[in-house]
DNA sequence: AGGATTATGTAGTGAGCGATATACAAAAGC
DNA sequence: GCTTTTGTATATCGCTCACTACATAATCCT
């Protein structure tokens, strides 16, 4: 019910007036800075330019908004760092690509800082099930991408002393999760990527 | 300006009729479990057993009391995970009884999922100043802690060839943020477990 | 004892919250 | 052109927010 939308043919009576991914897409700008609760529907309305009967016509209410940016999101900024991973065929370079994409996508001049998926909206897990049942499903889904993305490329060398590729995707999702931790808490770019070398080092050591 | 607070010496008037570190404590698990903002005044006052003017007068403010709040955490549930790390000298067994209590804290029954500083202070950290350097101060030092046990355990010949300890403190510590996230979201303790497993090893390789 | 000082409980304050009622505007169907 | 349908704009709604004024109670100091 996150949606509210007429079947797919023309609809009779006035246009809407807005575009409402472009709407959605001011939202999760507010979400993602903001949190859930420390953003307003004065504030979502205004980064939105439309009115709050248009806001609720489209998306319900204020947390079925959320809903709805969580997903939007996924989609958008979520998707780039494992859009980098999968563009990249040799595992090492690929998950470095998806580390260097996570950094990025964290600490952008202009944007939010964090993962709105990783730092907001787990927040609120706790005390919303469609929140959590939706973060669940989006950390196996890309844990489950990543692995089999891995499984494809394991000729080219997996990590070793790692044989099971679930078990290595689930370590760089979890690196992941610390550069949108530190990312939100202030890390500059330099500590994040020192932090990823690490991780890519010790995940895939050059033959010494 | 984070307590109103009176010289050691005995205060006249009035004597407070609460104790300030036991309403602290109860004002944490409602900050840990509902966010800075979605903890409300009344939800606090409540959960501490005061009255508005009692809580003001201890705390200042909302704000003044999360603040407190955080040192609070930092000190009770947040120190556990390092002082069981602290305790156990050979680098290997520290990390596992690191994470092991770190998945304990962050996933214990009748307390708030995830970690009150990693997930709900972090959330707040880009929009104040004075949450952001409590953050980047107890990060920093927690780092520290971790890389100067390794130190000392390194010259006592119980760490494996690690290169920088600084390196593995802050890996060490990032496999905590995953666990906070992933709690939060509702993984199991079984999962953790396996995540923080997969770490060890790949940290701490068994001479094969 | 009596004044000074501090804490407490009652009962609020204005401001802002999420959400809507209502009236008007713009499109489609007939 | 008229009706129907739908979106927009204004002006709120009742409620909760963070916070406090005020009178009273309990302690210290002299």
């Amino acid at each position: 019910m996150s949606d509210i939308q007429k079947p797919a043919s023309r609809r009779r009576g006035r246009p809407r007036s807005f575009d409402r991914d472009e709407a959605l897409d001011r939202a999760v700008l507010v979400f993602w800075d903001k949190g859930y609760e420390g953003a307003s529907v004065e504030d979502l309305r205004q980064a939105m330019g439309i009115n709050p009967p248009s806001l609720y016509a489209a998306f319900g209410s204020k947390r079925d908004l959320f809903i709805a940016a969580i997903d939007r999101y996924a989609t958008t900024y979520g998707s780039r760092p494992f859009a980098a991973f999968c563009l990249e065929p040799e595992v090492r370079k690929a998950v470095a690509n998806l580390f260097e994409s996570s950094i990025r996508c964290t600490t952008e001049k202009g944007k939010p800082r964090g993962c709105m998926i990783a730092n907001v909206a787990t927040v609120e897990a706790p005390r919303d099930t469609e929140v959590r049942n939706k973060l669940t499903g989006i950390f196996a889904r890309t844990d489950e991408a990543i692995a089999s993305h891995i499984r494809e490329a394991q000729e080219n060398g997996l990590a070793p002393g790692v044989d099971d590729p679930k078990t290595l995707a689930n370590m760089v999702v979890s690196v992941t999760h610390s550069i949108a931790t530190r990312a939100r808490g202030g890390a500059s770019r330099k500590e994040l990527f020192k932090l990823a070398d690490s991780f890519i080092e010790i995940l895939f050591p050059r033959p010494a």
